[in-house]
DNA sequence: ATTTTGGGCACT
DNA sequence: GTGCCCAAAATT
């Protein structure tokens, strides 16, 4: 029969039947074009009998314009995709769009420019040009990987094209990656590294469906023990993909992984060009990408002959995707290694409360590195209580960390102050009138970043210069900044110490790859006295010669009522303490609080993790939150407010009564406005005995909505806002 | 999501 | 009857 059941990549539409035309072959997962209304839309030739849907008489069925030259998508990730849509309520077509990340990967063979040198000689030689000649002997590449290499601008390099000293090699597209060496550096592993390596690698040769909790200090060496199964299954010719939750802040990362395999891996991401995606693409699904780093996205590609799944720092709310498909990357790789019969590994130091508890229900094998690797001891803590210490006005550094700061200068060491506010201050008001800076789009205060001298929304990317006078009242010289951001800590460091070698490194100023190994290079090569940064520093650096750590508030993550607040501040601190004395030199951390005898903040200090564990756990449960309960959240918005309002009521009107499940709302979502549409919010807590999903497809499903709304479900939701 | 279709209404 | 706007229907 060659009638077909096509996934046409439309959120709005079913399934739909095809006809084959004659000679034509179309197994389960082959990509095709085929004709919708007078358009032409990408589909996926989908299981018979797998998707609902009545079948229309075959005479009707209009044929399939094009198969496209790729690999159809294994049934495992197909699989993947069904459970995905499924459990986190959202359409099919758009959970499959995600295989496809890439529409321009799926013609035919392409070619691109790379260059070379030719062999001639410019006819003015100047020191960069001789420079750039003598490092590209024998090398080819883009414009771009050739100014890498020899170190100099691409105008060079342009300069010396046009002499006709490079010269343009077309080649293609696809060229495979250089491969990595399993056996190209062995490292010498502690015991315990090596004994639990061991074990990874035993479950790489098994080949089947096996989880792992691998739970390691901050420090113990937990990358370089992960990548011994992942030796071992590039010996074994299969694939690997490891989950990184912030992708743009890889280079320490990428340089390990070079230092053990000999070749740099293929990397995916959001930001990757499109010729970059398609190669990407075309070799993780022909098989030839070995080893792929990769953001949340790369969970869901076609990978031909997947081995061995990795997800590190595991406890990151990163991993949960915000927008479109609100999936949680953490457990989706989960479940993609048990329809792969896969072992997969969630690597951290601070293991979400969720993984713990798989490991003590003994679903997930619960691997520990318990000491820090090279004998390097874990930091010091010490509480500041800011009750006791006040810093002084407009100020926000309090005196035992101030005297801290000035004892690491003397004695040549390095710091780090955390502060996870990006800018110079949350909100900028008037003195005169008291107008408060607001986002148009946005309920959401303009957040004041002095470096570019400009007001920013954080939620829709809205900026605006900072004016001279106050918009509301005309008076100039009134404005006031109010709060601490780490440009304004910053700016008291250089009051307090103007010898020290300040850098800030947030996501505003470590924004290219370049910048952030620069900035790594600088902190290296002792180049940095203080580090002053966000979120962004917590993860994965590796300064031998930094010994104390500055948290400016501890209390910041705490505010908000949010349900992951506690394990979030827990997971966020005890990373950046982790950044304190990995070398040889004893690291010191210095909490700023109010609020010193907060579970949080007291298991920070007596780095006591079973405690705070403990309290989380008590906390969950009287919350009904995983692993005791499960909560979802419904987010109805529209650029009307009577709208989504209305919508709201109307919702709320046909909410069901059940036993087991308690449904709060509607009410305005905390951020009421975001990007122009406002919002209300539903939030639904369901014992474990309920069927969540089912209840909320049947829920929503039952009312027709204005054209203008846009229903969200959020399940096991992150962000509370 | 996008395109087509059809009804209601003003205007000729 | 014709043109225009908007809502509803269909897309295999």
């Amino acid at each position: 029969m060659n009638r077909v059941r096509l996934l046409v990549l439309n959120a709005a539409l079913g399934p739909l039947d095809y006809r084959l035309p004659e000679g034509v072959s179309a197994p389960p997962g082959t990509v095709v074009v085929a004709p919708l209304g007078p358009r032409k839309v990408m589909g996926i030739v989908w299981d018979e009998g797998r998707l609902p849907g009545d079948a229309i008489a075959f005479e009707r069925l209009r044929p399939i314009l094009e198969v496209l030259p790729v690999p159809p998508l294994p049934a495992p990730l197909r699989r993947l995709i069904e459970w995905t849509a499924d459990y986190y309520c959202a359409p099919l077509a758009s959970t499959a769009r995600m295989a496809l990340a890439s529409g321009g990967a799926l013609g035919g063979p392409a070619t691109m420019t790379e260059y070379r040198l030719s062999g001639g000689l410019p006819e003015r030689m100047t020191a960069q040009r001789l420079a750039a000649i003598e490092a590209l002997e024998g090398e080819q590449g883009t414009m771009r990987e050739l100014a890498g290499i020899a170190g100099v601008s691409e105008g060079v390099l342009r300069g010396l094209v046009n002499q006709g000293v490079i010269e343009p090699v077309t080649v293609n597209i696809d060229r495979p990656y250089p491969p990595a060496d399993p056996d190209f550096h062995q490292p010498a592993l502690s015991e315990a590294q090596g004994a639990v390596a061991g074990t990874l690698v035993e479950a790489v040769r098994a080949e089947k469906f096996a989880p792992f909790l691998l739970d390691g200090v901050t420090g113990s060496g937990k990358t370089e023990t992960y990548f011994e199964p992942v030796a071992a299954a590039i010996r074994a010719g299969r694939q690997v993909l490891v989950l990184l939750p912030e992708i743009a802040l890889t280079e320490n990362f990428l340089a390990r992984f070079a230092a053990r395999f000999g070749a740099a891996p293929v990397l995916w991401h959001s930001s990757l060009k499109s010729t970059e995606r398609r190669r990407a693409w075309r070799a993780i699904s022909d098989g030839s990408a070995q080893v792929v780093v990769g953001a949340r996205s790369a969970l869901f590609l076609p990978y031909a002959n997947l081995g061995l799944i990795v997800v590190d720092e595991a406890h990151e709310i990163s991993f949960k995707q915000d927008d479109g498909v609100r999936y949680n990357a953490r457990d989706v790789a989960v479940m993609r290694a048990r329809f792969e019969g896969l072992p997969v590994i969630l690597a951290s130091a601070t293991p979400a409360l969720e993984s713990l508890h798989m490991a003590d229900m003994g679903v997930y094998t619960k691997l520990d590195l318990p000491a820090r690797f090279g004998g390097a001891s874990l930091p010091h803590v010490r509480l500041i209580n800011l009750t006791e210490e006040k810093p002084g006005s407009q100020r926000w550094l309090a005196g035992p960390l101030i005297d801290a700061l000035r004892d690491r200068l003397d004695k040549g060491e390095q710091s780090l102050l955390f502060l996870n506010r990006r800018g110079y201050a949350p909100l900028t008001l008037c003195r005169n009138c008291g107008h408060r800076f607001k986002c148009p789009s946005c309920s959401a205060w303009l957040v004041e970043h002095r470096l570019s001298a400009r007001l920013a929304c954080h939620h829709c990317g809205f900026e605006t210069r900072v004016p001279e006078a106050c918009p509301e009242c005309g008076e100039s010289d009134c404005l006031v900044a109010c709060g601490p951001g780490v440009e304004r800590i910053a700016a008291e460091v250089a009051e307090l110490f103007p010898e020290a070698r300040v850098v800030v490194a947030t996501s505003d100023t470590l924004n290219t790859p370049d910048r952030a190994a620069e900035f790594i290079a600088m902190a290296e090569g002792k180049a940095i006295d203080i580090i002053i940064g966000t979120q962004l520093v917590t993860k994965g650096f590796h300064f031998p010669d930094l010994t104390l750590v500055g948290v400016v508030d501890a209390d910041l993550g705490l505010e908000g009522g949010d349900l992951r607040a506690g394990e979030r501040t827990y997971a966020q601190i005890a990373q950046v303490a982790g950044r304190a004395g990995r070398g040889a030199k004893p690291g010191e951390v210095l909490i700023q609080t109010r609020h010193p005898d907060a579970p949080v903040i007291a298991a920070l200090a007596n780095g006591d993790r079973d405690a705070f564990y403990a309290a989380e756990t008590e906390g969950r449960r009287d919350a009904g939150a995983p692993p005791f309960g499960r909560w979802a959240a419904i987010i109805l918005s529209s650029e009307d407010e009577k709208e989504a309002r209305e919508a709201a009521q109307r919702l709320g009107d046909v909410r069901p009564r059940l036993a087991d499940v308690q449904i709060l709302g509607p009410a305005p979502a905390p951020l009421s406005l975001l990007r122009g549409r406002y919002r209300y919010r539903f939030l639904v807590n369901a014992r474990r005995s309920a069927n969540l999903q089912a209840m909320l497809r049947d829920w929503i499903g039952g009312v027709n909505f204005a054209p203008g709304v846009r229903v969200g479900v959020d399940i096991d939701p992150y962000s509370f806002v």
